[in-house]
Formats: C-alpha cells, structure tokens, sequence
DNA sequence: TTCGTCATGTAATGGGTTACATGATTAC
DNA sequence: GTAATCATGTAACCCATTACATGACGAA
C-alpha cells in the first residue's frame, strides 16, 4: 500500500522522507496522513531490497549544510515493481485502500487496465450492496431505528460509489 | 470498540462467541465482519476484566450434549461501563469507528447526547472538508485529472454525510 | 460417509500508530 | 534566545487479520 504510493510518488521526482510525507498527505487526504513511524521503516525496507537508493552526491557541501536528509529515488528494479503494480492488480486491488493507490496513479495506467480497475472495483461493491441489502433484510424488522438508519446510510454510500465509477468509465471510453 | 459492542449486545441477551458474531455481523454490516480470531480474545479478555461472566447453569446435560458453548452475560460492571461509554463520548468518539459504534446503540442512549454527539460529529467532519478542500487548493494545479477526481469524490462523500446528520439533528430536534 | 455448519480456540503476522528522542535551521 | 518547523529515527503497542487446529452434529 504505503510502497506503491512511496513508489509512485518518488517516480515523479526523487524526494526525502519529510517532503514525501507531506506529498502522500496530498495524495491520501489530510486526515489520514501517514506517520513518520511508518514512513522511515517503509523506505529503509525499500531501500534493504533495492528498489530505491539514496541519490548520494550532494552538489555543494558549501555554507548550507542543514540536517543531512536523505534524498531517494527509485532503482530500475523499483520502477518494474510499480510498473508490475499498476499492470496487473491482484485480487485485493478491489478493496478500498488498494483501489485508492491504484487510482491516485491511474496516469502512470493504461487505458484498458484503467477500465479493468474501475469495473473490477464496481462488480466488488454491488457484491458488497447485494450483501448489504441481504443482511438488512433479516435484520431491519427487529433492529431499531438508529441501526436502521446506518445501514440505510451505509447502502447509499456504496450506491454513491457505484454511480461515481459509472462516471469514470463511461469518461473512459470515450477516450 | 469492539468492546462495546460486544457489551452492547450482550445486554439485549446473553450470547455464545458464534452466535455473537453472526450479530455483531449485522450491526457492523457483513463485509467488515469481526474474525473469531478478534472475537474470542476479546471475550476472554472482557471477562479476565469482570465485565462479563459465563452463564454456568447448562440447563440439561441429558441427551444433546452438543459441543460446549459458553454463554456470557454482562455483570454489573460490564454494565456500567457500558452506560459510561454511552453517556460520555471521549474525544474519540467523533472518529468514524467508535462514532459507528455509538449510533450502533443510539437506542440506549439519552436524547441530549445523542444530539450532542451527531453535533460533535459534524464538526469534526466540518473540520475535515476544510482541511480537504485547503489541500485540494495546493495540489489541483499540478495533480493529473484522475487524482483530482479521487480527491473530489472524497469531498462529495464528506458533504453527504453532513447532509445526513442534519437529517438525524434535525429528526431528533422534532421528537 | 462425507459435506456443511456449528463452535471454540491459538500462533504468527500485518500494517500501521503513539510516544519518545534527537538535533539542526529559520524567523521573530 | 526561544519558538516553530524541518528532518530523521526507535520502541512499544494496538487492533485486528489469516491460517491453522480441533471437534461435534445434522442432513444428503
């Protein structure tokens, strides 16, 4: 998850750890920023299986020494791995979190795999309301109306999904 | 979280490990189910704390023996700190988890905390939006079109559910 | 007799978080 | 000179999950 976004990201342009933390805050959405607990773990993994390296040669070691940060870019060996990510999606790639990576680099995705994702992940959540509606079915009779209402609500949520993805792929073929 | 649902649940009536879940299953909704492998520490640990006890008298050990299930119910001091947790949301209460977990059980609590706790969740979710909306300001220039999208779709989910709790507010302002 | 479901549990792992610790740089 | 921010990192913990193991019961 964190990998491919760090991945992602670092394609862009090699970064440090403090200015990436702030660039996947802008990606995920501020609320669910990710910690520097995780973070620096994350890239020392990454870095222990060369998918990224340190881009050593500071340019002028001159007056401004600062901090030493530690600038990362990614390996040949890391862009095949993103390059693998986006190309094929696993079968958790339906799931909220990964479906979320893997759309915050639908640019970096070719078209046809674009359409896959989106399709994959909108079968996935009309399994998922067909299974909402089945278990409020059984329930709603004796469930009062608080819990009512929260699944009610959690049924539009999904249907709201589901027409949004609608959107994006019907954007999608027509090119 | 799951503490108090399960505590929540087994006020209505004591319950078995099994059959506890298959509701917690229908409060939570299906697809996030709790796994027994949460579950049954839970309970244990539940009762190494005192709020909950095994229902020791099985009524007739004569033919159907069946595999031994064990019946918890809530002591009294299960009891209490379930009606605490009810009647004082912590400053966690607005998080989507135990904010869930509280309407789970809106039944069970005091219309002036339910209204002050819908009221605290839309703030927090006021909070939210503006720090999306500020983050979406800096980056929509140089983010690609499909990031925007996912970023707009995080916004319209935000207000949505506003919307929806002005709703409840509102129903629960009338009576 | 075998399959599905009921029923309980353990061990290893996952994917993060919080709190803590350190220190350098910048702006007032 | 002091506060805010930049910058990196560790250790302890949290709250669950998956995979595994066991076994009894009812129905086909």
């Amino acid at each position: 998850m964190l990998e491919f976004a760090i991945l992602g990201l670092l394609l862009e342009s090699p970064l440090h750890g403090y200015e990436l933390r702030k660039r996947l805050t802008g990606v995920l959405g501020p609320f669910r920023a990710i910690s520097y607990g995780s973070l620096y773990p994350a890239l020392r993994d990454l870095q222990a299986r060369g998918l990224i390296a340190e881009t050593s040669p500071k340019p002028m070691p001159t007056v401004t020494t600062k901090r030493a940060r530690i600038v990362y870019e990614v390996t040949p060996a890391g862009t095949e791995r993103f390059t693998s990510f986006v190309a094929n999606p696993g079968p958790e790639a339906w799931e909220d979190e990964r479906f979320a990576a893997h759309l915050a680099f639908f640019a970096s995705t070719p078209t046809e795999m674009r359409v896959r994702i989106l399709e994959g992940r909108r079968a996935r959540l009309q399994e998922r309301m067909a299974m909402l509606r089945e278990s409020f079915r059984h329930t709603s009779e004796r469930l009062d109306p608080y819990a009512t209402q929260l699944q009610e609500h959690g049924i539009d949520r999904v249907e709201s999904e589901v027409r949004w993805l609608e959107e994006l792929i019907a954007a999608e073929r027509s090119h």
